[in-house]
RNA sequence: GGCCCGUUCGUCUAGUGGCCUAGGAUGCCUCCCUUUCAAGGAGGAGAUCACGGGUUCGAAUCCCGUACGGGCUACCA
């Protein structure tokens, strides 16, 4: 790919939450224009009006926004206040630009004039043709043909009848439709950068639809002449588009356009090697959570088993692609700088959250402790841990326990879970833990007696909490695990946590000494 | 059915004719570290490079065919 500044597009059709697999055609765009110094454009493709899904919109940009995909021009608050709220949904203000970009409107829906007129020019030149079947008669013909296992093509019937006879028909008000011819022999020569070159039959090719009976135009059409007049360069789209090449590159070329580079970028697959869905992974990357202390909200957060944005965006990258060298953990800049379009993989990949799973690791240990406390307590806010309107200390004893923490979760969504013991009055005591390590004989005794040297134990810190649990332990004929784990489980539990004395001085004195004697009386039960 | 695209460890991938007895990561297993669990460190198992033919002194890499998977074949994108 060449090195000049490619302007790339992300052009969704708002009819539904963007998932991993359409957010990563759109992460390779951003990389490829940031990686060039070019531009990336985000272009809403609602030219199909029934299909419209309310607050698909605002999931797209938001799922944008999370992800540190910001376009450098796309929907702004005037374009999006002219759109009809009843159909679209709304969309926060706050995650659009004031201003959009030069190139807009940035809605199809709100370049119908210029489809228009581009079709005009079409039909004036001779390269398109008014057709006057209806859809149901086209049904009709395509259900005759699959009939005799023929494969159906339309049959040109208007194809050569004279523009101004047709004029006439359309001005008399009949329904109809606008085609482009297409070449009726001969190869058809594609190319993508993936790829190269690929060679079609014109017999295998239609005469397509450009300008639907409603007025709005297909896809084929909108989306080449806004790539035209929006001067992308480099067109990253779905492999699902190949098999349509033949039709953008005769209408390009019926337009005398230049052809911009085409890349169809493989498939995002779920886990069962199956197209993504919401069964298999296609969860909705929409962000940006509130901070429940300050009400703001936190940019970034992705809600997809709290992975954190960048390592969901380090993770997206190397679905697919690789910067051929041994290297995974990349963050957004360094991404940036190794990007290399051509190096794309052919072949589709498969969503793997274990992968993704163990990047967030890395990601989330490399967080300042402060950082993570402020993106984990969300998730604790949310389990009910911490009330909504916690004060001060409630918010630092939960950064401190968070920060117990940090080094052993994969996701922010296991915080709850791992931390629960922390913010209960008690712990639940799981069964087989209490049973293996309260119930033998002395560990009641050897716990009353710790809860008793505890009750002064100063300072009360992790360190001084050590040599007291040592020395009762000692003093209790107790070595290594057998001095630890019973207090472990007295206090928390649980066999597995942070570390011990370290979990101690955070749960503080009175949750400790609670717990001893609570623990205590499990013991003698 | 027709046309098109794809196929390297379970998974993500490196590999563009000899450096490949195929490298890394993830997952799994073992050991070390250790108060537990993680993390970290050291190892291990795991891919006859879909299959079959060619081309070549030599192929995962080039060519052909087959199989399998996928897409398109809409007045959906």
């Amino acid at each position: 790919m060449s090195e000049k500044p490619a302007r790339t597009r992300y052009a969704p059709s708002p009819t539904g939450s963007p998932h991993v697999g359409n957010l990563r055609t759109a992460l390779f765009s951003y990389l490829l224009a940031r990686h060039t110094g070019g531009q990336f454009l985000l272009r809403v493709e609602d030219t199909d009006q029934t299909r419209l899904v309310p607050g698909a919109l605002q999931d797209i940009i938001a799922s944008l926004r999370a992800l540190g995909l910001d376009y450098d021009e796309g929907p702004d608050r005037a374009s999006v206040a002219r759109v009809d709220a009843a159909k679209y949904g709304t969309v926060d203000p706050a995650l659009l630009p004031e201003e959009g970009g030069a190139y807009g409107p940035y809605f199809q829906s709100q370049r119908l004039d210029r489809y228009r007129e581009v079709v005009d020019t079409l039909l004036d030149a001779g390269k398109a043709y008014y057709a006057f079947e209806t859809k149901e008669e086209l049904e009709a013909m395509r259900a005759a043909a699959q009939m005799r296992g023929e494969p159906f093509l339309y049959n040109r019937r208007y194809r050569d009848l004279p523009l101004a006879e047709a004029r006439k028909r359309v001005e008399d008000g009949a329904p109809h439709v606008v085609r482009l011819k297409m070449p009726t022999e001969g190869p058809i020569r594609t190319y993508d950068a993936l790829r190269g070159e690929t060679v079609w039959d014109a017999t295998t090719q239609d005469d397509f639809i450009i300008l639907k009976a409603d007025g709005f135009p297909p896809y084929h059409l909108a989306a080449m002449v806004d790539d035209h007049d929006m001067e992308i360069t480099h067109v990253l789209r779905g492999e699902e588009w190949l098999s349509s090449s033949p039709k953008h590159f005769c209408l390009l070329q019926a337009l005398g356009w230049e052809i911009p580079v085409f890349l169809h970028v493989p498939y995002v697959l779920g886990a069962d090697g199956k197209k993504l869905s919401k069964r298999n992974g296609a969860k909705p990357v929409v962000g940006v959570i509130k901070d429940p202390k300050t009400g703001e909200d936190i940019p970034g957060y992705v809600d997809h088993d709290g992975v954190l944005p960048e390592a969901l965006f380090n993770h997206l990258a190397l679905v697919g692609w690789s910067p051929g060298e041994d290297l995974e953990i990349m963050p957004k800049e360094e991404l940036i700088a190794r990007f290399d379009a051509n190096r794309i993989s052919r072949s589709p990949g498969i969503f793997d959250l274990d992968k993704l799973y163990a990047t967030n690791g890395v990601y989330l240990r490399a967080l300042a402790p402060e950082d993570f406390a402020r993106r984990a307590l969300p998730y604790l806010a949310k389990a009910g841990l911490v009330p909504e309107d916690a004060d001060d200390a409630a918010v630092q004893y939960a950064a401190d326990v968070l920060a117990l923490e940090q080094e052993r979760l994969k996701t922010l969504a296991e915080a709850p879970q791992a931390t629960e013991f922390f913010f209960r009055d008690l712990p639940e005591y799981v069964e087989k833990s209490a049973n293996k390590w309260l119930k033998p004989q002395g560990a009641a005794e050897y716990l009353s007696d710790l809860g008793a040297a505890l009750v002064d134990a100063s300072p009360w810190d992790a360190q001084t909490i050590e040599s007291v649990t040592r020395e009762v332990g000692a003093r209790h004929g107790r070595e290594r695990g057998d001095i630890t784990h019973p207090v472990r489980v007295a206090v928390s539990g649980r066999e597995a946590g942070p570390s011990l004395f370290d979990m101690m001085a955070v749960l503080g004195r009175e949750r400790v000494l609670a717990r001893l004697r609570r623990a205590v009386e499990i013991a003698r039960a």
